[in-house]
DNA sequence: ATTAAGCTGGACAAAGATGTCCGGTTGAGC
DNA sequence: GCTCAACCGGACATCTTTGTCCAGCTTAAT
């Protein structure tokens, strides 16, 4: 239902959130989270361009969160590399549609409107705050140890 | 976030729900639902295999539902064409990360299981006893007239 | 039997998503 | 001011989705 972009980006946010105030090289996201380097650089870049994250330039450099993780909800991650596109007008542009949606496609918009609505009020802080067994990009180690490693 | 053949599917399925114990033309229904007549015809070739609907071959010929109108959910047709795929385990293949999913791909999932809930409980039957201003497929006249022709 | 309507399915083209490669630019540290 | 790590961004390869074309098969009607 979701792109491979959007999870993508979602793994390097989340990667990014856990020390979020200093830059970390695309290279070692890549590999905390599994995914193929140049094509997270894509990725950034555009995460970047949408004010999600923040580039530093230069030796030392890399990528850091634009602001702090509270602040970041997984819309703003998701809406910045691949928008969720309501459905504000009747798609085969019928007369006396404007903001009447017919039965099908107020369905499938109330559908969209929940999934958005979901994702808009979780914020990356949240994420790292969950209890569970399992935490956000981290293996459990088989000796019951947790890394920090993954998703 | 749905794509394009599901789209056109369930304006399909729509347009065959109104008098569904009729066979009806392929090219009638890439006309009433405003879609590419050819690419319409793999589309329905997709809903017979999956025993949506059901194809009468030969003169007078078409496709029609393979069930009544309030036996066929949104994700029945849905799954057809592009099934929604909920997220089963970790997809960084990370030990220890079984049933147990990180919060990250929890709430991606818990999103996932939402929607297909919302269209797993719609039936087509409920599209068409729909009451209000604008009915499935059916673009309003400027006199006010309802004429059924789209979605 | 012949014809015409209509589904079947293979081949192919166009566009977008995904993934790879690489030379260029920036800036910290020496 | 030199060097090197790291981002920048264009070009390109591959795969999937979307869309088109067409010859062949099936069946109703005559």
């Amino acid at each position: 239902m979701f792109s491979n972009t959007v999870e993508y980006a979602l793994r390097a946010v989340a990667a990014l959130a856990e020390d979020w105030e200093r830059p970390h090289a695309v290279q070692k996201i890549a590999e905390r989270t599994k995914m193929p380097n140049d094509y997270l650089a894509k990725v950034m870049q555009a995460l970047c361009r949408a004010g999600v994250v923040r580039a530093i330039r230069g030796r030392h450099g890399g990528y850091q969160l634009a602001q702090a993780p509270e602040k970041l909800s997984l819309l703003d991650v998701i809406n910045a590399v691949d928008p969720i596109k309501r459905i504000e007008r009747c798609p085969l542009g019928l007369a006396g549609h404007g903001a009447n949606l017919c039965p099908l496609h107020r369905r499938l918009d109330d559908a969209i409107r929940e999934t958005e609505n979901a994702f808009r009020f979780t914020t990356l802080g949240e994420l790292l705050q969950s209890t569970g067994p399992v935490r956000p990009l981290c293996p459990i180690e088989p000796t019951g140890s947790l890394i920090n490693v993954a998703l």
